[in-house]
Formats: C-alpha cells, sequence, structure tokens
DNA sequence: CGTTCTGTTGAAGTCTTTCAAATATAGTGG
DNA sequence: CCACTATATTTGAAAGACTTCAACAGAACG
C-alpha cells in the first residue's frame, strides 16, 4: 500500500533507501507524494469531516448507494468488493491505513465497502469535496494521482487474475501485501483478513489458497507464526513465483 | 463500448430506449454524457491534434514510454496490454472508435496499446491537454467520467477473470462486446481480434475459447458466419451464463 | 469448558491446459 | 484466378490444476 502509507509518513523520509520487498508495485512510489499533498488539502476539509467507526465484518457501503462520502482509513483495514447476482464475490482490493476511497465514484458507488477488522475512518461529504476541487485545481491533481495509483493496482492485479496459478497469485499477494506495509525483509505482515477473503481476492477457493501457503511454508519461503501474521523468508523464491520464470 | 458510442452519437439521442442487450455494462451510460461532453471539449485541441494510423499489429505505444500523446480511435479497434516478465500477456481491454486512452497515464504509460487492426486516430499531445485542462475546470470533471468508466471497465473485468468459468467468459465478452457496439439483437458484430487475443483477454487458453464457442454454437447461443463475425442468438441463455443462474 | 466458526488436509471429480494433429483461412507469387 | 505456403482455428486425447466434498484440527468466544 504504498500510496497509503506515503499519505501517513512524512513525505521527505526518504526511507525509499532502505530495502523493500521489490513487489512491482513499488514503483507506484511516484504516485506517493500526489497522495502526501491530498492529504494535506483534505485538511481544508477537516470542519466538513466526522470520525465514524465500523465493526469487523460490518458494511460501509454497498454497490449502487448514493455516493454521499469519501473516506480516509485511520486504523483497521477495508475491503472492496463486487457482490454477483448469484452469491459470487470478488474482493478488488485490500485497503490498509492512509488509503483514501469512494472519491472516485460519482453519484452511486460502484462497489461495495466492508470492514476486514474494526475500522476507524475520517468520512468526508461528497458535496464539499466537489467544492473544494472547483477551487482548488491542485486537488484535483491529487484526486488524479491516487486514481492512476488505483488503476494501476487494478490493473497488476487483472494480470494475477488473467495469468498466474495458484502458488503465484498467492506469493504475488504476499509480495503486495508486505510492499503495502512498507514492511522490511523479515518483518511480521498482519493478515487481518481470513483465508477466504484471500481467496476471494485471488479468484480461488480457500482451499486452494490453503494449500499454496501450506507449501510456500514447506519450501520455507513463509513462516506464519499466527493465522493472521506471516513473514517472508525466501524474498527470491516469492519474486521468482510473482515476477516470472526470468528473474534471474 | 458505451461511452465511445455516446461520444459519436448526438447526444439527445434517445436511443436508449430501443432495444439493448442488457449487458451489465449498459449501465455505464451514465458517463455518456461526459464523454459526449469531453468529446465536444477537445475539439479545442484541434488545431493540435494530428491524424495518426497504425497497421494491424503495430505498437502505438509500449508500457514505461514517455507518455506523449492521447489518442480518441477514429475506426479500427486498439487493444491494451499488459506483458510479463515471462511472455504472458494480459489483454486489460479492446477499445472500438470513439474511444480515448492515453489520459490517464501521467509520465509514463501503464500499458502498452496495439492495433488489432488497421487503425486510425486523433493524436493529442499532453501537453495541450494538460495546458487545456489548466483552463477549464469542466474538461477535468469530463476527463474524470471517462475514467470512472474505464474504472467500471476494469472492475466488471475483474469479477469475470476472478469468479467465471471458461464459457461465462465467453458468453460476458460477447454480451460486453455486443453493447459496445451498441448491436441490436440479430446484428453481426464484428470480431476484428483474434482468437488468441479473445483468449488473452479472458485468461484462458486459445483452445479453450474455441471449446466455449464451439459449445455456444452447437446450443445455438450464437451463430458464426465468418471467422471475424458472430451473432447472438440466445441472449437470455448467454445472460444466464455470464450473470448467474438466478437470472430468471 | 463446550460450542461454533475458521482453517487445514485428504480423496475424488471436474474443468482447463497441454500436446498433437487436422482443418480452415489468408496471403503470395505465378 | 489458381496453386501453394504460412498462419490461424478447431478438434481429440491425455495430463495437470483447481475445486468439491468430507472429515478433522485448531482458534475464538461466550
Amino acid at each position: 500500500m504504498t500510496m497509503q502509507v506515503s499519505a501517513i509518513r512524512s513525505d521527505d523520509t526518504p526511507d525509499r533507501s532502505l530495502p523493500r520487498f521489490g513487489y512491482i508495485g513499488a514503483e507506484r512510489g511516484c504516485g506517493g507524494r500526489g497522495q502526501q499533498a491530498l492529504y494535506d488539502d483534505l485538511r481544508a476539509l477537516d470542519r466538513f469531516s466526522a470520525r465514524v467507526r465500523f465493526a469487523k465484518n460490518e458494511t460501509i457501503f454497498s454497490e449502487g448507494d448514493k455516493a454521499g462520502h469519501a473516506y480516509k482509513i485511520v486504523s483497521g483495514m477495508v475491503r472492496l468488493c463486487t457482490h454477483t447476482r448469484d452469491g459470487r464475490r470478488q474482493i478488488a482490493d485490500f485497503l490498509l491505513p492512509g488509503a483514501i476511497f469512494g472519491i472516485i465514484d460519482r453519484g452511486e458507488y460502484g462497489f461495495s465497502a466492508e470492514a476486514v477488522s474494526d475500522v476507524v475512518m475520517i468520512s468526508y461529504p461528497r458535496s464539499q469535496i466537489d467544492r473544494l476541487s472547483a477551487t482548488k485545481p491542485e486537488v484535483i491533481d491529487h484526486i488524479f494521482a491516487a486514481l492512476t495509483d488505483q488503476f494501476m493496482v487494478m490493473q497488476r492485479h487483472l494480470v494475477v487474475l488473467g495469468c498466474q496459478n495458484a502458488k503465484e497469485r498467492v506469493a504475488s499477494f504476499l509480495l503486495m501485501l508486505a510492499d503495502r506495509c512498507n514492511a522490511m525483509p523479515g518483518d511480521r505482515i498482519d493478515l487481518p483478513m481470513g483465508r477466504q477473503d484471500i481467496a476471494s481476492h485471488l479468484g480461488l477457493t480457500i482451499e486452494t489458497v490453503c494449500r499454496a501457503i501450506t507449501e510456500l511454508k514447506r519450501e520455507g519461503s513463509v513462516v506464519v507464526p499466527t493465522l493472521n501474521q506471516i513473514i517472508l523468508k525466501n524474498l527470491r523464491a516469492l519474486r521468482m513465483l510473482a515476477e516470472g520464470q526470468h528473474y534471474c
């Protein structure tokens, strides 16, 4: 979650020099400054903002609802998903603290947002955002940057769903998550979402996700201290899975 | 390709009353007015625009290239794709006449664009678009609408890749295409792209796409007069496949 | 501490891919 | 215009990957 993280940390922190997981998504950092600026600009919205909280698994809004608010996550995790007519579900993305969502949608939300864990967020009335956009062109610019980031996230995910097998998908997912958390190699990474959520994100069944993780454990690529934590041990192996065989 | 079509036809043409394929994507028409307006606004760019043509299978630009131009398709079809390190390829979308692409990207293009058939386009320098955006806030607004549309396209495709089996994917693809062409039930729909392109779009192999089409033929859901044309015969059956079993 | 939910593993079944071959289409030069 | 060659599509058969179903294990919670 490069964009979200960079919205939190001070922009001049040059942690780009530190070792990173090198997930393809890392390039997305270029959108970071935009996010930081957006964050600053949103301060102008403070007097209209409200602190809201949602309990684990609570629905924040549903696809088709009138898009009245945009949200910025303070703590916890949110999933954006689409529910199909026949009960299937596709999780488009998981959002970490710092992430902003609900700004893309005009009129109606295009997807549902649900709390993965207990979540605290700031809500901003869309009307005020639109008003601010009209007076401050740079705000638009930064929202644009956020959009571009989101686009790249989705596009990368299209590749995952369109081209990768189960193990590759799980590896991609873990690397993406590690990168978004700004985790360092060896760090414990939080997995607030359940296995079923991971499955719904990766277009697999829960069993297949389990088996893939088990295999990664067996190979020594990852260690799973608790159900909701994971440590990436062999980055090279994970990257080879996620980014294709040619990787060195 | 609702947005593209609506960019071509006069905006007050109420063809929404005509029978349509009813692909889920049809709702996307809400972005239509934005596209129409964008189209008008782009006229202000005319003196900077250039007519360009690309031959079938020619690369228009590659992922990572400096994003110097945005394009509007006049005729022909363009595919937007991502090439992975190990040679695999994911086609994110096929674009029809009226479609505008290359506006989202800042600095570098985030994907490659290739001509599916011989293509004629209008190219607009990004610098001029940015300049125009600064002076005309409504332009931004319309580009935004275009972005929203593109987002919905990608999101719908995520569901296709994440939740559907081969036959469902092909059905979704055909309905989407029919809707974008603004085709009426019974019309011949052009398939300028080869089977391999369809496969790369749907995350399947070419053989599986063939088999799925063959099966749809056998069931009488479609008729395939030539390799590059298809007629949707049984919309109800196709929709049931694409939108889930609950569809009446 | 028992109940319930979530996660893990095993085995069988299904769907898709892979590999191979045949057919059809498109393109080219005579 | 036809024959020929190259390319693309279709079909078949076997292999492989993922899913499904079922049972078990483990964590969470009252």
